[in-house]
DNA sequence: AATTAGCAGTCTTAACATTAGAGTGCTAAT
DNA sequence: ATTAGCACTCTAATGTTAAGACTGCTAATT
């Protein structure tokens, strides 16, 4: 059982460990927890937290450092929630008024504030439709084999992609099969596109075929491809000195797949989740933490925001900086499109 | 003055150094360079060349470690040239053979193949145009206020940007002012443009002027923006076990300006070009060696190729992995525009 | 019954000494 | 010109010791 007491001193532990790093001791909790008791009390109370598993000593004659549940119960229930101040909200306000409008400008900039707030490596994936309904079709000539086609969505959102064509096309000749296929298929789901099967010519059938593996690209796969920011803020951090940590973390960033796996776990809504250490089904993320929330509107049009760092972690601060982040990117997604 | 003799130590010191990352004793030189001396006479001639700034201890009792100028001589005059096996080539050539023929693809493809064999950080840049010319623009209405601007040059890339519209405007009127603006500027060059000073009316001078950018963007900017891979492979290697050094790494590849910095002394043609540790403007770099190279038709359309690692590096290795990629690359972007 | 002072006990860390060995530079012999 | 031989230096490993950080326990205190 985590009596009151008990949870004042995890609180002040964890406290002090995320401040400084090094294992915390009972005369440093009796100093800070504001309980008035003696180290001798306070390292009773912590051997019963060691038993229950929300801490435990590195060695014998050091201090006591968090376990994965004892951030998990800090985050829970006894971190007290703090906002952003007025000033940083306005602060970051300001670089989001001052910054172009595109959603890529958008992206990296959330990136780098977070990161930089942070210190930790911020994560944002490109918001994806869930039933994106096509708007127009559109190919421009390239060259005479190859073609440029891009495809408008109703939301605005637009995907491009290069083809090389099976027979050669003018400009023409590509901007006819273009409304061709517009007016066709505008307005409709991918799977009401695969459901028409009108008579096409090769050209065309070829252009479609591309159609809906863009239309797949946009709305089968949870997750975008993510940007990142942060790296070199990361490796300041006391936990990267081995360079053990720096070699797992670079594995994930460019191990696509599986930082997809860790972001998928993403929910909908504003909520926040949080993943700490031990928690993390994938064993090489054993020492960090994630935090992740979605942005935009989640039944329609979403992506995810996140932040990786060593499992001591500013967690209050995380919070509210991701969750203005989010709302804020959200606010800005919906301006895009109305 | 380097003698013959002095040449091949220095040459059998660095092969031991890059293959054993510690430093290389007069023994074992001895008995690996094939000149059958004894340790004695490496010894006087060792000397002699750590005087002459090829070579430099550690500490006192260690072997010799190459110093910049030490690479800098094997890689010009000791270095005997070695070409990927025809397997290898077969190899690679196979992987594009492949893939997609999209230039994104390339690039990609390019990078993790150059990272895979060399086990360092491998750089790809966007292919960018020195004059490039209009071929066409087309506008794409996303709302009432917003739309896509994609620009097509001659050669077959292409850029795209959104914009907001100053006043609403249907797909009818975008193409409208799409097709005129075509009509007037196709198959000028950015200086072209700017001279003709059309009576034009506001939302056509809007557009013009992101025009304008997009054609900056393209041409100005010697080095575009940089892919790169291999950051798991490159911290396996024992120089990043102190993580200082992945700290230095992290912050050069975030850095953009810096990065660019150095892509940029990535010179025309075919020719390599190598940057070894001290020899870099840039102290933080005097850890680290880059090979570069640029791909393309060097007068016309370009991009850089390169490879960052520690300066202990199989030079002889990545030279011919870069060259051969260099020349596959610009094959293929040859290809992809005829 | 809860708290705490006091203290013994454990373990880490730093500092220092010792040693083995790696590698050099020098010199005298070849 | 080369080399064997050796003294010398310095590192890295190992061991020793001492200081100090914390804890856990116990008996006294409130």
């Amino acid at each position: 059982m985590l009596t009151e007491r008990r949870g004042r001193i995890l609180q002040s532990l964890i406290q002090g460990y995320i401040a400084t790093a090094t294992p915390v001791s009972s005369a440093t909790i009796a100093r800070n927890c504001g309980l008035g008791l003696s180290p001798a009390t306070i390292r009773a109370e912590m051997a019963q937290l060691e038993e229950d598993g929300y801490i435990f000593q590195p060695h014998t004659s050091a201090g006591r450092v968090p376990s994965s549940l004892g951030y998990r119960c800090y985050v829970e229930v006894l971190l007290e929630a703090q906002e952003l101040t007025q000033e940083e909200q306005r602060l970051i306000r300001h670089q989001f008024y001052q910054a172009g409008k595109g959603i890529d400008e958008l992206m990296h900039l959330t990136a780098t504030i977070l990161s930089r707030m942070l210190h930790n490596v911020a994560i944002v994936t490109f918001p994806h439709l869930v039933e994106p309904q096509l708007k127009l079709v559109n190919l421009l000539s390239l060259r005479e084999f190859s073609a440029l086609l891009i495809l408008v969505f109703q939301n605005a959102s637009y995907r491009q992609q290069a083809l090389t064509l099976e027979e050669a096309a003018s400009q023409e000749d590509l901007s006819a099969i273009a409304n061709k296929l517009t007016h066709i298929h505008g307005g409709k789901t991918a799977s009401e596109i695969k459901a028409s099967k009108d008579a096409i010519s090769d050209v065309e059938q070829q252009v479609m075929r591309i159609v809906l593996e863009l239309f797949d690209a946009e709305s089968r796969e949870l997750v975008e491809e993510p940007y990142f920011d942060g790296l070199s803020q990361i490796m300041n951090q006391p936990e990267f000195a081995k360079g053990e940590n720096a070699r797992v973390l670079m594995e994930l960033i460019e191990e696509r797949s599986l930082l997809k796996a860790i972001l998928a776990q993403a929910i909908g809504n504003e909520r926040l989740r949080v993943i700490i250490g031990s928690e993390n089904p994938q064993s090489t993320m054993h020492e960090f933490s994630v935090v992740l929330s979605r942005y935009g509107l989640p039944e329609r049009e979403s992506g995810v925001i996140g932040v990786v760092g060593p499992t001591r972690m500013p967690y209050g601060r995380t919070f509210s900086a991701v969750r203005f982040l989010s709302g804020t990117m959200s606010e800005l997604l919906q301006e895009l499109h109305e």
